[in-house]
DNA sequence: AGGTATGTTAATTG
DNA sequence: GCAATTAACATACC
């Protein structure tokens, strides 16, 4: 699920739920999902302080504690986030942060592959992790001369993200797919206008998946997603839709008007 | 049982 | 040294 516009909704969650409540304690279920941090240092860092702002850039999520502490919450191939009012543990509860007014929000992960973290900010974090601008922001001449200047398939290129942070394997279809263009085509085959037009796609796709709630239910029948099968027909030109391997993962496109 | 799954990163390969 | 691919990670599901 987690990939930018799923993101985005949890960052608007923490918005709408967290902000402005004294933290009471935080509990760390598994420290393993902890990066670069202990569950002591975390606990101590945020206990008496509250959220005060939340930030996303690419899939990470950031949550300002009072001071210069931010939390970082990534979450991986599996995630979540639940806010309630003395609400049950849940079997996947990795972290739980417990307000004083008796609501806590849980960080879920069911398969562990999230992570953890504390960072100074979020420009801080971007810089040390070499994360690309995010995407649904980034300056289409910027993106364009990044992804000609790669020969990686241009699907590999929107997924890296130092390249442009946010687009994970469904939606590099999704653009691909709406943008008409191959996922096996090499990035510095691409003219200055198509690899703009791309990323002109991948941000109306992104605002147009956010804009929905970022629920698959709610995406057109013309997209991809809802027909993202091997041996399905193009909503579009009613072709088979192929399944191959693209940059070590599953890329499903339609061969007929995905041409270049 | 084996393959696959929306992610990142360390290790490996070219 | 760099870019690109693969393995590993943890768990659930088909």
């Amino acid at each position: 699920m987690p990939e930018l516009p799923d993101v985005e909704m949890f960052r608007r969650y923490i918005g709408a739920t967290s902000l402005h409540q004294k933290i009471a304690s935080v509990t760390v279920r598994d420290r393993r999902l902890l990066k670069g941090v202990s569950a002591r240092h975390l606990e101590q860092t945020l206990t008496g302080r509250a959220f005060e702002t939340a930030g996303r850039h690419g899939k990470y999520l950031f949550a300002a504690a009072n001071g210069s502490a931010w939390l970082v919450l990534h979450f991986g191939m599996s995630g979540n986030l639940d806010y309630g009012k003395q609400r049950e543990t849940g079997r996947h509860d990795r972290v739980i942060f417990d307000f004083t007014n008796e609501y806590s929000l849980a960080y879920i992960s069911q398969r562990r592959l999230g992570r953890v973290a504390l960072s100074p900010g979020v420009e801080r974090f971007v810089e040390e992790h070499d994360l690309g601008p995010d995407a649904m922001d980034i300056d289409c001449a910027d993106f364009a001369s990044r992804i000609r200047g790669s020969k990686a398939p241009v699907k590999s290129s929107l997924m890296n993200q130092r390249l442009v942070a946010g687009v994970g394997n469904i939606y590099a279809d999704e653009v691909l797919f709406q943008g008409r263009m191959s996922p096996v085509l090499s990035g510095n085959t691409l003219s200055e206008k198509q690899a703009r037009h791309l990323c002109h796609t991948m941000q109306r796709v992104l605002h147009a998946a956010v804009d929905r709630g970022a629920d698959p239910a709610r995406f057109p029948a013309s997209w991809l997603l809802p027909n993202r099968e091997q041996g399905r027909s193009c909503p579009r030109c009613g072709g088979r839709i192929r399944k191959e391997r693209v940059a070590g993962r599953s890329a499903y496109w339609c061969p007929g008007c995905q041409q270049t």
